[in-house]
DNA sequence: GATTTTAAATTGTGAAATACAAGTTAATAA
DNA sequence: TTATTAACTTGTATTTCACAATTTAAAATC
């Protein structure tokens, strides 16, 4: 992996500073988790562009996948420890967006806010790695 | 404006979601804040692109610029109030990369991140909105 | 007041990344 | 054996980006 500096902003940006990473990242969070679920985002991601940057991700090691033993042609990938800590910059930027664009937002994400209204914004955050976390021992 | 989807992720992605455009960012908090300042910068920005990002960054309201009265052929950019919010987000990019890649940081990033380890990440994010918002009245 | 310097911006060209459409592979189902 | 499904590849056009050189406009210097 080759840096452009030794800034910490700018060293995950090389990693998923581009228009598609981090909402592949966003999809596994809210449960998609194979190629046609990725295909299936309403930002419609191309199924090249899709290839290159599950490869990348994995290579990362931001995401894994294992393979359904019953139909082997099916992966299911998921996060890593290293991807699941990416969250509270996903969290972040929704909060950002919220506060700052006059747009009206998908169903999930108001149900996202919801929850940082009511429990405030660190413990939906840790509360969402925490389960994530979890998840990863088993 | 067109924003791919309806997700706030994906929203903010659309406007700041580049190679270049958070780097910008951060220079400014930084106190970088002129043309010839960001291209100094380690990362080595192009011109052509530089000035297509400051422009995108004044147009979306997160930057605005004032001429130097006295020479007035220099641009002094500086963060807006949406432009400030953004520091969550560097703020947790630069967290996840201390967590998660074992490389040696900028010496500025070390200062934050003793900040970080002294006072907190929230006591140090809102320390520093507070900080630039109180600049913005001025 | 002509020349030089400085800050910002533009232009041209090649390379790389992305979008879009179509086709391929391999596993499973009918 | 044929059809379907999930994942992936290929080809081409378009867009974006990197790099180098040049231009503009304001200010400083000679």
């Amino acid at each position: 992996m080759h840096y452009r500096s030794t800034c910490p902003v700018s060293n995950i940006l090389d990693i998923v500073g581009d228009k598609w990473s981090l909402l592949i990242i966003r999809d596994l969070f809210i449960g998609r988790n194979t190629y046609s679920d990725f295909l299936e985002s309403p930002e419609q991601i191309s199924t090249n562009i899709l290839v290159d940057r599950l490869k990348k991700l994995v290579q990362f090691g931001l995401i894994e996948f294992t393979r359904n033993e019953q139909d082997k042609k099916i992966k299911y990938y998921n996060l890593t420890s290293k991807g699941v800590d990416l969250y509270p910059i996903l969290a972040e930027m929704a909060v950002w967006s919220r506060k700052n664009l006059e747009v009206e937002f998908h169903p999930l994400s108001v149900e996202m806010f919801n929850d940082v209204d009511t429990i405030g914004l660190e413990k939906h955050i840790s509360n969402t790695i925490e389960g994530y976390k979890k998840q990863l021992n088993k």
